[in-house]
DNA sequence: GTTCTTGCAAAGGCTTTGCAGTTCT
DNA sequence: AGAACTGCAAAGCCTTTGCAAGAAC
């Protein structure tokens, strides 16, 4: 199976004046801690996606002594502030990037091997154009996804 | 937020030779328990997608005593052999849905508001067609997913 | 009779939360 | 000082699994 995810529009601003609550810790305070910051340099330095595990044991390498939790609220805080993107895969546990690197683009995921692809369709533009006009949503922060089997996992099964 | 959903092909065959191991139950044996059948009929029968709990609920109205447990690994049987679809929404529960009952179709699922609609577009099939012969993918049981804001919870435009 | 299916309860994986101490403005 | 942020551990949610009993072929 594949997940095609298209990334179709950047999310909201990237002040932190986003609405996540306090439990977030950055809904009024606004404040922008070391780890904070060690979080989202670790997804721009990413070059693919990483699981808050991976997040986890990489900003624990610049910052010692961070915790899982805080990992979490941090992704939690800046994917609300729009500066990084969570992404869900069936029952794989989320990855995250950080938002604005490059360019909108989409994500090619195979659930039989939990690979990311990564690519841009203009298809992609118009189809969100015309779902928006017909059913007047708004995905901004949205991706489109599409499930199948990749080539790679499809040629070991192929035998069928 | 919202989610679309785009089902581009029907998944396997119908006939219970799916590949699921044991756990499921119905790797080698295919049998079809009255507990399985009515899960599939429930799942026929919905109007939209239901939820495990949902179907467990409705299970147990027809069988008294069905276990949430059974209902998980109908489900799953059911998803093997092609005849239902698990559809995942971010952090939501799991839905499902009977394949076959309806012709390939896209969903829309607002992340705020957790509705989720159907529509179809041929240009998903084009995009598939594209990215299958780009990427050599063979999105056959899959679906285009697109997260933004409904119209609803945007506040704004109102317009089915 | 053998193999598959179930119920119940317990476990599992990922993520969130409570709380008290620490850090930042 | 006062509000945010953090770590740790515990809790939570949805889903899966172990096991013995029951049902299907």
């Amino acid at each position: 199976m594949i997940i095609i995810i298209i990334m179709l529009k950047a999310e909201k601003n990237t002040n932190c004046d986003c609405g996540c609550g306090p439990t977030c810790g950055c809904a009024s305070g606004k404040r922008c801690s070391r780890r904070r910051k060690a979080v989202l340099q670790t997804l721009s330095e990413a070059k693919g996606h990483l699981t808050a595990e991976q997040v986890y044991r990489s900003v624990g390498q610049k910052l010692p002594g961070t915790g899982l939790a805080t990992v979490y609220r941090s992704l939690k805080c800046l994917c609300g502030c729009g500066k990084a993107r969570e992404l869900k895969y069936g029952d794989r546990p989320a990855v995250y990037e950080a938002a604005g690197v490059r360019s909108p683009h989409g994500h090619l995921l195979c659930l039989a091997c939990g690979a990311v692809r990564e690519f841009s369709d203009p298809a992609a533009d118009r189809l969100r154009e015309r779902l928006a006009a017909e059913y007047g949503f708004a995905p901004q922060a949205g991706w489109l996804e599409i499930r199948g089997t990749c080539a790679r996992c499809a040629g070991v099964k192929e035998r069928k």
